[in-house]
DNA sequence: CCTGCTTGCAAGCACCTACTTGCACAATTT
DNA sequence: AAATTGTGCAAGTAGGTGCTTGCAAGCAGG
């Protein structure tokens, strides 16, 4: 691992759990293990090198994908769910940060907010696949159900740690009822004990 | 308005979009338009000020009441998530920011993550009372289904404005579609014109 | 009129911040 | 063998941070 490595892991960590102006110079360079001077002779400024960690941070992403053609709704879903949701948990710390500081430093954001978007597209559009192909019998819109989804494993992700009075259930039982509650929703014959 | 509650409101308002690093005494004291030393005198610490200060906004709380006896669902549950929602859209910056820094700062979380668990306690009563009432014919788990509900308004008010592209319908409209997936998902029979 | 009480102003303290410069040492490359 | 490169160390810059002290001005109630 390079020192130039080492500076952006370092930085992406230090920044999720101390936020922009907690990441101070000489704390990354702890972190890192290298100089303070080290780290301006490679980045020039804490500015680019925080914008460069967390856009790498947030670059690392691959949910899992959703089938072309539906099959088994219930198991697909909860695959795909369980995969975005343990992926969002694992960041929810950098996420926190960014969120809490979108307004003062708009530009880092930018690097975290696409994979959401591209995960609710794919999302909405195996759900129309759902109904086109007569599995879901409902009239909904899929844009905001898959939004619905999305938010769900949003809140749970960010909120189990922070409010564990909320969640009773495991995640895993969680996320179950989710997919269920939402298939049923628009109009999908769940049989109760199908589950994977 | 007394100096006190100039200072009060200023804090909340400066920590809200800056947070806790960033709400600095000066800028706190500019923004209620006194003195720095007065805001010391009174408060003895930037510490001490801050917490007070969140703490009273995190009480302003009253969401909606849900009916102890259902009558109509889609009606009762849209309104109540209608009011819920603007809430936190409303207080959208100071969660933001308090999520952010929950990890370095957790007695000040302290005051805010109450009143969502109060309401999720109030939905899922609310659940299962259409559940016993016969209103909702599914089998589901009310406490799930009241945090799926949660988490798709919060991840609304969250996301709306940072990821404008995945909500391409309005606030109402989504809203309603949410309310209608729910209550579909329990087993409530909803008929696709009836809403408020 | 005078006595508290609150507030503002000027100045300053010790500390932390991002960032710079100059020099020395080692490893790698030429 | 020489030169380039990457790194560390010591020292220092200018500015912001929370917080303190001393003193004067206003404004109330006795």
């Amino acid at each position: 691992m390079t020192v130039r490595e080492q500076l952006l892991a370092a930085a992406a960590r230090v920044y999720a759990e101390a936020g922009y102006r907690g990441a101070t110079t000489r704390r990354i360079a702890l972190a890192a293990g290298v100089n303070e001077i080290t780290l301006f002779r490679h980045f020039g400024s804490k500015e680019t090198l925080l914008h460069e960690a967390i856009a790498r941070a947030g670059a690392e992403i691959e949910s899992g994908e959703l089938p072309e053609i539906p099959v088994d709704p219930v198991r697909e879903l909860t695959r795909w769910a369980r995969a975005h949701l343990a992926h969002m948990r694992d960041r929810r710390a950098l996420i926190r940060t960014c969120m809490g500081e979108m307004e003062e430093h708009p530009g880092i954001i930018s690097s975290i907010d696409k994979p959401p978007v591209r995960a609710a597209m794919a999302l909405a559009g195996y759900l129309r696949r759902l109904r086109d192909g007569k599995l879901a019998a409902a009239r909904f819109d899929e844009q905001v159900a898959a939004t619905m989804l999305m938010g769900t494993l949003f809140g749970d992700a960010m909120g189990r740690d922070m409010m564990p009075e909320m969640f009773t259930r495991s995640t895993d039982a969680s996320l179950r009822e989710y997919v269920r509650l939402l298939l049923r929703g628009i109009g999908v014959a769940v049989d109760q004990a199908d589950d994977t």
